[in-house]
DNA sequence: ATAACATATGATTGATTATTCATATGTTCA
DNA sequence: TGAACATATGAATAATCAATCATATGTTAT
């Protein structure tokens, strides 16, 4: 594209930041590794992680929020999963960065 | 790899969490983007986003600890530029989920 | 209907951080 | 040496936000 290099509209630019700032918790990006295999229901996140389930529950609102992830319900379980490949390839991108 | 999909170690996720906090800031952003057409002096960044001097001087502070961008004195001036293409990537990449 | 379970939500607190102002450091040139 | 310029740094403030606790909502089975 031609304006590949040219700063994008501020509106773009603050959604940017706040795709990236998603990604920026440690807590958040546990989530997202534990559903790389796969869709899980929150208690077993939480358990996964050995985390409060109302923090699970908080940040998961917050992938959902981004369209990071989705959700299903199955009686009283509700089952999360990533909502694109994109995902893993932004976390994957991340990661060659950080191990050189 | 073969434990492509496992949860990295807490460390490495620390760091991992704290290189997409880079790119979770608007005015790192731009101050990238504006280096995606070569090396700038800091001055330079400033007039062009139209922002403080030192708080440019800070977020680059930022940028260059977490080696994303390096830096070349000439004179008084002192010249950034990205460390290297994978910036570039990772901005792109997260851009695309952005656009749709 | 009610008990038991799974998840979500609201309020609070502590920690992190972006920006600003003031000033220090470092460089060039007369 | 000193003035002018370019950048960096430190302190202070305001805003954001992750985790926790307590509780609400919604679902299932008896």
């Amino acid at each position: 594209m031609a304006d590949k290099n040219n700063i994008p509209e501020m509106e773009v630019l603050f959604e940017l930041a706040d795709l990236f700032k998603v990604f920026g918790d440690s807590t958040r990006l546990r989530i997202l590794y534990t559903l790389f295999d796969g869709e899980h229901a929150v208690g077993d996140i939480a358990d996964t992680l050995s985390m409060e389930q109302s923090t699970i529950s908080h940040q998961l609102r917050v992938l959902r929020t981004n369209k990071l992830v989705k959700v299903r319900r199955d009686g009283k379980q509700i089952y999360y999963s990533l909502d694109d490949e994109h995902v893993k390839k932004v976390i994957e991108m991340g990661l060659d960065h950080v191990l050189e």
